[in-house]
DNA sequence: GCAAAAGTGTTCAGCTTACACCCATGG
DNA sequence: CCATGGGTGTAAGCTGAACACTTTTGC
């Protein structure tokens, strides 16, 4: 009468950075069957007494070495035949690096990593094909009401690098001084006396985000009409 | 160095009705320890070689006798204090049952289960307060561009219940005139020439759902407006 | 002085909102 | 005939989209 399964539990993390105008996920190449020498999401087993969102941070560190990130709970996976060494549900978190926030040393102990662009990335291990695709659907769906585009970028950007982040998860050009006047608007960026030069060209502000002023944002749900 | 958790695994499911222009949530009574004679939401062990989604719609037939309602993965839960007995994780769900759809003998045999108005909900078992929150919030925050308004009524409606259930989830009045036009220009309702005639006053039209009609409107993705 | 990217306003269309009266029926 | 809920259109304000030129710098 007592049929409860002997479930494994592990915690994958789509993580995703920026870079060069693209959208890049990281992958990390299997040592060991199953699917071995196949690129797989990072992921591990969940400890005892380890909450999933820690587990998903330690996944996170020891892949990039980045820490104080975005992270957001995504789906939980859990087809029987998922993993054919037996049952093994995984909750899939996605993450948002910052290009300055990434640890290059981080990850090369272990298995081989790499960032490939997220419209060519090779055949994935396991049903991680479909965990790509909700995280970059999640993605995708968010960025036009919640901070996730803000998320991607360091600690000072200017406003045509948050506008190409945007058009990166977007898969599409925006107007450039709609942007601009939507994004000012928000009342979400602090204005710096600093500016970014580069080449032959004239210099941008710099800007920071403030988390704070978009939490009080999200509140007023003015972000959320009503159809 | 093998230290994976031995983790439990279980789904609940915050089963949704609406009646008498009130959203209404199904919970059980505990007649076991922990939290003996406190109420909380459906939900039990995933089985071996069980489909989470199947779990959670097994779980939903024993309480309710509704099968092929919206059921939805909501968040997955597994904070290690959580249950008291042990690692439990739980995978939420949440599910949309129509009035005409529930079997009121289902349920009866087992447990004393009830259904409350979600705003007069009782003091909850384990984290499922939090689990409930989540399920509200999802709920309300769909309703304005997914079909789950549509979910909660019998198969014939008419607009004037339609406009209730979305003023319900959502918690405040819409305007009729306003709200019938939208719902007209989605066009994803069958009208019928049938008519609900209650009490002293002009007949209602009846409509239907139509819901593959709703699903190519998805893919056009209107209905996910860049701010 | 020219190439390159930064920065800046206005107009028009479409959508959202607010709002009030007549209609069909049962009792 | 009256009480009850069903059903319908229009005007005003607001939001989103389209669009082009000037500025600052490095070379």
């Amino acid at each position: 009468m007592n049929d409860r399964a002997d479930i494994q539990l592990t915690v994958d993390v789509v993580i995703f950075t920026v870079r060069a105008e693209s959208l890049r996920v990281l992958l990390v190449r299997r040592g060991v069957p199953p699917f071995e020498g196949a690129w797989a999401i990072p992921g591990g087993f969940v400890l005892e007494n380890e909450p999933l969102a820690e587990a998903a941070r330690r996944e996170l560190a020891e892949e990039t070495g980045a820490s104080d990130v975005y992270l957001e709970q995504l789906y939980t996976f859990g087809a029987p035949e998922r993993d054919p060494r037996g049952r093994v549900v995984t909750v899939a978190y996605f993450a948002l690096v910052p290009p300055d926030r990434l640890d290059i040393r981080a990850g090369s102990d272990a298995a081989e990593a790499a960032w490939f662009d997220v419209a060519r990335v090779p055949e994935l291990a396991f049903d991680h094909a479909e965990v790509l695709d909700a995280a970059l659907r999640r993605l995708r769906g968010k960025v036009g009401y919640s901070e996730v585009g803000f998320e991607l970028l360091p600690e000072r950007f200017t406003l045509s690098e948050l506008q190409a982040v945007f058009e990166t998860i977007l898969g599409r050009p925006l107007d450039k001084r709609n942007f601009r006047r939507k994004v000012k608007l928000l009342e979400v960026l602090v204005e710096h006396d600093e500016w970014e030069r580069q080449g032959a060209s004239r210099p941008a502000r710099l800007y920071s985000f403030a988390r704070d002023r978009f939490e009080t944002l999200e509140e007023r749900e003015t972000l959320f009409p009503f159809w």
